[in-house]
DNA sequence: CCCTTGACTTAGA
DNA sequence: GTCTAAGCCAAGG
């Protein structure tokens, strides 16, 4: 069979940001930053915004997703419901509302970075 | 095909 | 520390 067909489905850079941040796991964060520089094709981060505007986000945990800084980004749209959401996972926030990112920013599947355990 | 939008990021004043 | 401007990519009208 011979696929002559071309056409294919290729995967769009909108599938390949949704795949990321579905990898995320529960309690753990990424930037929209971190995002663009895993895809390969280094989607600006204002690709990956809209990649997240078109995302089922019924179907993606696009609360993971936070600006930089760890800032809340669909506090515009969303105000309160992402961080909502966060805690209910276990994620702390910061005194301006901002995610720990020292603490929650999830640096990718393979590298675990490992976080001493010496004070906790 | 051209123009506008968009939940960001970084740098400069 | 806060504000403004520019960059960048993709999809929608």
């Amino acid at each position: 069979m011979a696929a002559k067909k071309k056409k294919d489905t290729g995967p769009r850079p909108f599938e390949r940001v949704w795949a990321l941040v579905l990898r995320v796991p529960r309690g753990k964060v990424v930037t929209y930053g971190w995002i663009s520089q895993q895809i390969e094709k280094r989607l600006t981060p204002i690709g990956v915004v809209w990649a997240m505007r078109a995302a089922p986000s019924d179907a993606l945990p696009w609360h993971r997703v936070v600006g930089a800084n760890g800032r809340i980004a669909t506090e515009r749209e969303l105000p309160g419901l992402q961080r909502k959401l966060l805690e209910r996972e276990g994620v702390a926030f910061d005194r301006d509302g901002n995610v720990d990112l020292a603490r929650f920013a999830w640096t990718g599947p393979r590298r675990t970075k490992r976080r001493r355990s010496t004070s906790r």
